[in-house]
RNA sequence: GCCGUUUUCGUCUAGUGGCCCAGGACACUUGCUUCUCAUGCAAGAAACACCGGUUCGACUCCGGUAAGCGGCGCCA
């Protein structure tokens, strides 16, 4: 089947995965799937000093955690021989020669040719001494490439349409440290030839690249792939998203408590849109879809040319979409993480948080906003002058909470009827505060929770103990001189 | 500086010569419900970078200008 389509993503494990790296991941895999093709993970580490094989367990990890499953796996370091074969072959056929000039010399090369308002590049003497240079195993080893070229270099990016670069402004570009040691462009090409690669999916920040690599391939007398180049993703200030934007691994989004099905959504929408006449079942809002959906109408022909600004309000808005459609049992196994983590309680009853779930997540944007309900799990925290009530005097309150605590004391708690409890406080307010309902309420709310925004305190009557409500109403007493 | 590339509401985008005095989503504003918050519902403000040309007619085609972004490593 030469009409396989077969893609990768070649992140190189130097630091965790980057959104940019993983939207160009889900890009790649939406595409694999949708034409029944492979994705294939390989890590580019031939760089020894900066890669870390921590950060290959990361970023499989994050690739695992967004559910990006990989159907074949390469790394790099284990295929030394195969670069070295390709790289002595394009030796002995002098395409490629071995520079030793020093770092010095380059740098003084290329301010000279900006001095002069030319495009820096290396051209190096030495490849017109192939014969000598051949065995000389010093320096660095580089691809022959014509200076005095005319051939403008064609390809076809399937969103972009045709790219030209001219041949003569790439210069001798580089091709491996030495023989054990390949470059990323050299060896990027030869795994992409050997594994049978039909298009190469990545960064615009790769266009620059491709010319290049489209010359190796030639000295090595391979095909050339299919391109294309994808938007980046940019930050507010509209630059390449980078640390200063904020959290740009996916790592630290999965630890800020958004869902894997959430970053998925909003990554597919940076720099992509649904076709016109996608089906949609049941009634979801706009630019809702599952990863499944995503994958049946994938379309590279539908990705935008320019780059896309990161708006962390519109993934705040899908994460908490989604954190509100969770059945219990997922709801529960991802919040308890962040229970003991933000508020430090550990073994909270399943039936427990089914009951509050929907009073939780209705008002959670990640997960890690269950701090902001700690009243569900421990005694609540808070000054007497939250207790106070519009205009309210010190008498007041307490006549309003008291009144509270003696209408709840006898009610049985084990056949807890929501509309009498309301009913009966709504009398409260009737009766002694001229049918002001805030007087009665925003005492009890403030004094079962501490906060100034919390869920209708009538909800959180039926969710907690008898007791427990019952000291807190106590204690909101004591605060009120 | 050189090369490449891009340009529709604040943001993501629809739009392939008349259906567009430009549609949707998020965000924002204002109402309704309401003890607070959130949800929900309703309404609203908000954009075709600029200049020429082609055409009866241009967001859509052509030319130029400007601005943004990216690359320019013995990193990937």
């Amino acid at each position: 089947m030469s009409n396989q389509i077969r893609v990768r993503i070649a992140p190189s494990p130097t630091g965790p995965l980057h959104i940019g790296t993983a939207r160009t991941a889900l890009f790649n895999w939406l595409f694999a799937r949708k034409n029944k093709g492979d994705f294939i993970l390989r890590i580019e580490d031939t760089d020894l000093e900066r890669s870390d094989p921590k950060f290959e367990e990361e970023i499989k990890d994050s690739l695992d955690w967004l559910n990006l499953e990989w159907d074949e796996f390469y790394k790099q370091s284990e295929r030394i021989g195969v670069y070295k074969k390709y790289l002595q072959k394009l030796l002995d056929e002098g395409k490629a020669f071995w520079c030793y000039h020093t770092i010095e010399e380059l740098e003084q090369e290329k301010k000279e040719q900006t001095k002069r308002k030319e495009a820096p590049r290396h051209i190096c003497q030495h490849k017109y001494m192939k014969h000598e240079t051949k065995n000389m195993k010093q320096g660095i080893i580089r691809l022959a490439v014509d200076e005095n070229s005319t051939r403008i270099i064609h390809f076809n990016d399937i969103i972009r349409g045709t790219i030209e670069w001219q041949e003569r402004l790439i210069g001798d570009l580089s091709l491996a440290k030495n023989l054990e040691t390949p470059l990323y462009n050299f060896a990027a090409v030869v795994d992409d030839y050997e594994t049978k690669i039909s298009h190469v999916i990545r960064g615009e920040d790769h266009i620059s690249n491709t010319p290049k690599q489209i010359l190796i391939q030639e000295a090595l007398g391979f095909n050339s792939f299919q391109y294309v180049h994808l938007p980046l993703i940019l930050g507010s200030d509209r630059t390449k998203l980078s640390k200063r934007h904020g959290a740009e691994s996916i790592q630290e989004y999965m630890d800020m408590g958004y869902l894997p099905e959430a970053m998925i959504n909003f990554m597919a929408l940076l720099g992509w849109h649904q076709p016109e006449d996608i089906k949609r079942k049941g009634e979801k809002p706009e630019d809702i879809f599952t990863i499944d959906e995503l994958a049946a109408v994938f379309n590279l022909e539908d990705v935008q040319k320019s780059p896309a600004v990161f708006d962390i309000k519109k993934l705040n808005w899908m994460n908490s979409y989604y954190i509100h459609q969770l059945p219990p049992e997922q709801f529960r196994a991802a919040v308890e993480p962040f229970i003991i983590k933000e508020l430090g309680v550990n073994g909270v009853r399943d039936e427990y948080l089914d009951k509050i779930q929907h009073l939780m997540a209705e008002r959670m944007e990640k997960l890690s906003d269950v701090k902001n309900f700690d009243y569900f799990f421990k005694e609540p925290e808070y000054n007497r002058g939250l207790l106070i009530w519009k205009t309210f005097t010190n008498e007041e309150i307490k006549r309003s909470l008291t009144l509270t605590k003696e209408a709840l004391e006898p009610v049985d708690w084990g056949i807890f009827d929501k509309d009498y409890i309301r009913k009966k406080i709504d009398n409260l307010a009737k009766e002694n505060f001229d049918g002001d309902r805030g007087a009665v309420y925003w005492p009890l709310r403030v004094a079962l929770t501490g906060k100034e925004a919390s869920p209708d305190p009538i909800d959180i009557l039926a969710v907690l103990p008898k007791e427990t409500v019952i000291k807190r109403l106590e204690n909101a007493i004591k605060l009120t001189p």
